[in-house]
DNA sequence: GTGAAAGCGCTAACAC
DNA sequence: GTGTTAGCGCTTTCAC
C-alpha cells in the first residue's frame, strides 16, 4: 500500500531528468545507448509502469479500447469475450466499464460513461445496447444492438425481423395459435424489429394480430416478472410465448413453473439471443441464436477501421433458430 | 468526434472561474445559491461530465473498483457478475481490465495492470487468478483464487481439496480404478490443492498413486489440448479423467470425441468450477461447483472493508459436486 | 463568495 | 544527448 512508483522516482534513482526517462521508455531519439540501458535497468528494478491516467492526459492515444455497458449481464459478457479475443495480438488493451451501477438511473448511462472515459482514457468505445445515440462524442464509437432511429453507420446488429419470424413460425408449425409476445426494451431497434417479425409470422399464417397478447418485458429478468404474470393472467390463455430475449424467456419459465405450469407441456417458450444460460437452463431453452462473440469481433474490426480513418459500413449478421426443449405442440 | 467538454468550457459559458465550477459540481461550500444553480444549468446544457482521468489525478478517491484479469474467460466473467451486482447501490463503479491482451506474455500481468491503474484510476482492485502476489501495491487488493504461497489474508478461495476429493470419489464410486488427472496451473494454489484432493481420494480407496496419470493442462483450453491427447495415448488406458477445471474438462471431451471416443461410455470426465458452459455442453459436464457470483460478492465486501481500514479475514467457500451426464460406470 | 495559482504524473517542444 | 518548461483537466489551498 505504498505510493506508486512514479517517473520521478525513476529519474531520481537513475540520476537523470524526468524527460530522459520518458524518452527512454518511449523509445524516442536523443538518448545515448548507455543512458538508455541504465534507465531501463532502473525501471526494471523499481518495477515501474507508466500510469495510464497521466499518460493519457498528455498523449493522444492510450491504446485502450473501452466496452461500455449498463451492467455486466450475459449478453454483454458474451460480446466481451469476442471483443477481447479479437483484440488479442493487436496493440490494444480492453477495458470494460459499467458506469451506471451507482447512478440510480439507467437512462443515458452511455453519455455519462463516454464523457468520463472518452477523450482521455480510451481511444474508442464499443457501446452495448445504448439507450440513446450519443452525439458529439470525443472518441469514435461503435454501437452493438443500437438505439431506435440510428442513422449512424457504425453499428453491429442482427437480422431481428427474420429471427423473430422464424421463432414465431416454429411455434405456429407446432400447432400453436394463441401466442403471446413478451416484448423487449422499446427504445432499442431490436425490440421493435422482433415484434415486427412476430407480427409478420402471424400474418403469414393468417392469424389476426391481437394487441392484448403483446406485453412489455423490457429484456431484463427483473423487469419481466410482471409481464410474465400478466401473460398467464390472460382471460383466454395462450399456449406459447415468444419472449424478446433469453433473460425474459427464462423469467417467463420461472414464473410459469412457480405457478405450477410445466414447460413445454403446458406452455411453450421461445427466447432470443442464445446467451449461454439458455442451453444451461432446465428445460433447455429453444431460442434464436445471435453470434455474440462474432458480433463483438465485428465491432472491434469496425472500430479499428474508424480509428484508421476509414468510413464504417453497418454490419448485420444472420440468426439461427436453435430448437431445444422448451417448445412442444400444444397440449389439448 | 469533437473535443470533449471540459470544465473550462463550462466556466467560460457560465462566466465564472474554473474553481467555482469545480466547487459547484462537488457541492463544496463557498458558492452562492444563485451561482450554484446557474452553473449547474450550464453543466446540464453542455452535458458536461468530469473526466475520470483528470479527477483521479488530483483526488484521492475515484470511486471506481477495478477487476483485473488476464483475459475475459468464463471464470472471470461469472465472477464479474457477482462483483457487479454487489457493487450496485454502493457509490462505486466497476471497471474490468484485461491488460495482458497485447502484452505477449501472461506472466506478471497483474503487476503491470496494477501499476498502470492503481494509485490513480482505481481505489482498489480485485485480482482474478493472479500469477504472483504483488508486493508494494499502491491500492488495496483482494485476490480470488490466489497464487501459491500467499500469506496475504485478503483472499477468496474455495475448499479445493475437499471438492477435488469429492470429484474423484464420485468416479471411484462408479467403479473407475484408473483415473487420470489433467492438472491445472501449478502456480495457483487451487491447482495444487485439487491434485491433493485427487490423491487423497485415491488413497482412501487404497489405490496407489501413479504419477504418470497426472498430466499438465494449465486450466486454459488451448493449453490442455496436448495433455488431453497425452492422456488418451497412455499405454494402459484410463477410464476416467478428473480435469482441474471445466475449460480443460471440455477440451478433454472435445479431444476424446475427435478421436472417436464417446463420453461418458468410453471415458468419464469430471471438471471443476461449474462455469455456465459446463451445463450448456453436450453431454452436460459433471463438475464441482464454485459459487462464482457469491465469491465475487465476497471479494467486493472484503475490499470495501479494507478500504474502510479494517483488517481482512480470508474467505473460503464450500464446493458442491454436481453430477450431470459426463460420468458413468466404466464399460468393461 | 470568488478567482488565481499550484500541482497530480506524464509527454513534447525547445533550450542548452 | 540531456534538462527545463509548459500544459493536459481537474481540485484545492489561499488570497482577495
Amino acid at each position: 500500500m505504498n505510493r506508486r512508483t512514479t517517473i520521478t522516482d525513476v529519474a531520481l534513482a537513475a540520476g537523470v531528468s524526468v524527460a530522459t526517462v520518458s524518452k527512454a521508455i518511449n523509445g524516442r531519439y536523443g538518448v545515448s545507448a548507455e543512458t538508455l540501458s541504465h534507465v531501463m535497468g532502473v525501471v526494471a528494478d523499481l518495477g515501474y509502469e507508466s500510469s495510464i491516467v497521466a499518460t493519457s492526459m498528455r498523449r493522444r492515444r492510450t491504446l485502450v479500447i473501452g466496452v461500455l455497458v449498463a451492467e455486466f449481464e450475459p449478453f454483454a459478457l458474451q460480446l466481451l469475450r469476442g471483443v477481447s479475443s479479437a483484440l488479442e495480438n493487436t496493440e490494444y488493451d480492453v477495458l470494460a466499464y459499467a458506469g451506471s451501477v451507482s447512478a440510480g438511473t439507467h437512462l443515458g448511462w452511455e453519455r455519462r460513461s463516454l464523457s468520463r472515459l472518452g477523450g482521455t482514457l480510451i481511444d474508442g468505445a464499443i457501446l452495448v445496447t445504448p439507450t440513446a445515440a450519443p452525439s458529439e462524442t470525443s472518441v469514435p464509437i461503435v454501437a452493438v444492438d443500437p438505439h431506435v432511429g440510428t442513422d449512424d453507420p457504425a453499428t453491429v446488429s442482427v437480422a431481428n425481423v427474420e429471427g423473430a419470424s422464424a421463432a414465431t413460425s416454429h411455434l405456429l408449425s407446432l400447432g400453436h395459435r394463441r401466442i403471446a409476445h413478451l416484448r423487449g426494451r422499446t427504445d432499442l431497434e431490436s425490440a421493435r424489429e422482433r415484434e415486427q417479425g412476430y407480427r409478420n409470422a402471424l400474418r403469414a399464417s393468417d392469424i389476426p394480430f391481437d394487441p392484448t397478447l403483446v406485453i412489455d418485458g423490457g429484456y431484463r429478468a427483473a423487469d419481466s416478472t410482471a409481464g410474465a404474470h400478466a401473460i398467464l393472467d390472460l382471460p383466454d390463455p395462450v399456449t406459447a410465448v415468444f419472449a424478446a430475449n433469453d433473460l425474459s424467456a427464462i423469467e417467463m419459465m420461472r414464473v410459469a413453473s412457480e405457478r405450477g405450469l410445466h414447460v413445454p407441456d403446458d406452455l411453450s417458450v421461445v427466447g432470443f439471443d442464445d446467451i449461454i444460460d439458455a442451453a444451461a437452463h432446465v428445460p433447455q431453452l429453444t431460442t434464436v441464436r445471435q453470434p455474440l462473440p462474432e458480433m463483438g469481433a465485428a465491432a472491434v474490426r469496425m472500430l479499428l477501421e474508424i480509428l484508421q480513418g476509414h468510413e464504417p459500413e453497418p454490419v448485420q449478421m444472420a440468426t439461427t433458430l436453435v430448437v431445444r426443449e422448451s417448445t412442444a405442440p400444444p397440449r389439448s
